[in-house]
DNA sequence: CACTGTTTGTTCAAATTGGAACTGCCTGCT
DNA sequence: AGCAGGCAGTTCCAATTTGAACAAACAGTG
């Protein structure tokens, strides 16, 4: 199926594109976060996921899974925050094995206060940026791209 | 501009969808590299760029820009290629601040047996994923989230 | 129940990253 | 020419990240 061994002149700019951009836009939002809530951008997402969460508890690998970060990655993150009293770590009651990070109240009260200038920005440098169709076929190809990965690891 | 403050359902999961895919695509494209050919994406960046200027050369200032790399963070990866002999950094002719850097012809030979595993990746994961149009629509987009970026940096 | 293969998390070492501080050079003005 | 303010690269340090190796707990089988 790789008929075309390389990529033409606008597939070439458009990957150009995406990945000088993207890791921008990462480095972008991690600065903000930072200087405003004293967050990194993966720290954010695991409160974010956690607050979303019934209990605001969720299991490391599910975490790591739905944040695509390594477990290691994600145990020493889940240790910084843990260090900050955001986060708390207990055992799980059907697997022994299992460890269930729950978000604190003061984690909470963190998010409240960090939530809407992160969420601004993101409205500001990405959903403005973009017509409701754009974003539309946006989210249609990544979720597509994710599929491709997750498929291809088997 | 801010009138709505969160984002709705489809929003949100557009936004998700997008950090949680690209981070994966970037942790794949980076192993596949490291194994196929002992680079790292961002190694691999630095050789395509250089390999398709004029001379294989670029100022570091300049390299950095196009790859949405901090100075020191390509200064440490110069220093990297340059140890296996892929890069050499000279003198810039007409400003003494200036430093050069260029690709070798071991690094031209190592590109030519890395890149077509890397696009044949890219092209599977990303651009085979997409319709043409999608395609556009990602190039347009990240175009003018990028613009955003650069213009609010004042 | 014992046994084998898997799954979860953690720990460890090595590689990478980004920001701040610093040196040396360039530019515009006086 | 002499100076103030900026720019280009490097160095240094603290924070992250990842894969590999491990220990403990599960699950399925004979």
């Amino acid at each position: 199926m790789n008929e075309s061994k390389w990529l033409n002149q606008s597939e070439q700019q458009a990957w150009l594109t995406y990945v000088t951009a993207s890791t921008l836009l990462n480095r972008v939002l991690d600065q903000q976060l930072r200087t405003d809530a004293g967050l990194s951008h993966v720290q954010y997402g695991i409160l974010a996921r956690l607050a979303a969460a019934p209990d605001g508890s969720m299991r490391m690998l599910a975490l790591a899974e739905t944040l695509a970060v390594t477990k290691s990655g994600l145990t020493y993150q889940i240790v910084q925050l843990e260090k900050e009293g955001l986060v708390s770590r207990g055992a799980c009651a059907t697997d022994d094995r299992g460890v269930i990070a729950t978000i604190t109240p003061l984690g909470m009260e963190l998010m409240r206060r960090a939530a809407p200038g992160h969420v601004s920005l993101v409205r500001e440098l990405v959903i403005d940026a973009l017509t409701p169709q754009q974003l539309d076929v946006l989210a249609e190809g990544f979720a597509e791209i994710q599929r491709r990965i997750v498929e291809r690891k088997m």
